[in-house]
DNA sequence: AATTCATTTAGGGTATGATCGAAATATGAA
DNA sequence: TTCATATTTCGATCATACCCTAAATGAATT
């Protein structure tokens, strides 16, 4: 009764919390070298590169080596899936210090998930794009109408320059702190993207979490009527 | 740098290989009593109910009670998937045994996922109806054609008849054992119900893997010139 | 009430693996 | 070559938790 892929075997290596720590704190899509994911889990640097060994032949890590540095990030899309609907059924962390609070409202409020924006932001923005009938939802995928095309343009995305990408388009991706949906696929990836490009957002330098800049804030304010 | 859902919490719970044989059992979406599972995982019934009552408190598994009996499923559609999907990024298992191979043989050639068929048999419809243009892709999504509509009416599934179900209607699901699509979603569940109802499959009461009949041989052959 | 079947609790043996300091290795810079 | 930095290997310690047997509980049937 065992004929199946080895599930728990990569369960397992999810499972340890250090283990864990690393893997969410690549989410983002990132690489970061072992020393920098040894003090963000907070634990000695063989612990670390044993831990990172066993997630690179687990096949959820890739690693690229760069002179005497060595940045791990996630071996694929498929992982970030994975750890993404992990969320969804896992219970919400108990919080022990202010200092967590915080991480957490901060997390909360805005992140990258893989490549596209997610939280309390990502949600926001998508559900403004839906109620102004920039995008619509059709068979559990987002399309973009006339008038989104030119909000988009206008923003500088240009909707029919995806070329071949045989990526999704615009998916729905249940959101684990507002369970709502924020949008995900290629769209997902062209926003956050050009959100960075123009410096509407930057990034934290110690978790996933993002924050809006004046310039951010203004733009969709006065393009979608959003105030955050 | 915690700020996260307890991923490692729930990825512990799946992570015990004993844990996952039960999960793996119940991930046809059926109910089974602790004393089959612990027939199932080849643990004693105290190992078996230890395990079941920490899957539970981890809202993995649902109880319900009949008199003596505690019948145990998986707790939502949510888990099956996440079960899914750890299926495509985790290795085979090593098989250690011709009884183990055939049982992989068979899983492998025709199985349910959750209310789904999967497998050889799966991906073999889902690419006969794509070939023959009675479903194509868009965007992600499979839809029903004109012709395909005749087709489904023919084998006893109305497609216009869904109601309000608010369900994706039929979206591409990885296979793990094929690295190929099979149909999920309302439609894939509508398949695999008139499967079984017509008696064109039946399933194994050992495990996931179903058989397809004379019958259901016959129709695939004639209505969608498969070969099985 | 007594019996039977399904499941859970209790307790102890055992194995796995996470952790760290110290030392070793690998790479680039001086 | 020598030094400095990044990472891995080694060895020992320690905690977790899985597993079983034996006994207890809970729920129907007689």
């Amino acid at each position: 009764m065992n004929a199946y892929p080895n599930i728990s075997y990569v369960a397992k290596l999810i499972s340890e919390p250090t283990r864990a720590i690393i893997l969410e704190s690549l989410m983002d899509g990132k690489a970061l070298p072992a020393s920098e994911l040894a003090y963000m889990a907070k634990v000695s640097h063989p612990t670390v590169s044993s831990h990172l060994s066993k997630l690179v032949e687990g096949n959820l890590l890739k690693v690229e080596q760069f002179g005497r540095h060595r940045y791990y990030k996630l071996a694929s899309e498929q992982v970030a899936e994975v750890l993404e609907k992990l969320g969804n059924i896992a219970p919400p962390v108990q919080i022990r210090s202010l200092k967590q609070s915080d991480q957490m409202k901060q997390v909360r409020s805005a992140r990258t998930c893989y490549d596209h924006l997610a939280g309390e932001l990502g949600v926001k923005i998508t559900e403004a794009l839906l109620s102004q009938e920039m995008i619509i939802i059709k068979d559990d995928q987002y399309e973009v109408t006339k008038q989104g095309e030119e909000w988009f343009q206008k923003i500088g995305i240009e909707i029919n320059n995806r070329g071949k990408s045989r990526r999704v388009f615009a998916k729905p991706c249940l959101d684990w702190s507002e369970r709502r949906y924020h949008i995900s696929g290629w769209l997902g990836a062209a926003i956050a993207t050009q959100f960075f490009n123009e410096k509407w957002l930057i990034k934290s330098t110690t978790n996933r979490s993002v924050q809006l800049t004046e310039k951010g804030s203004i733009l969709l304010k006065e393009t979608l009527g959003l105030d955050i």
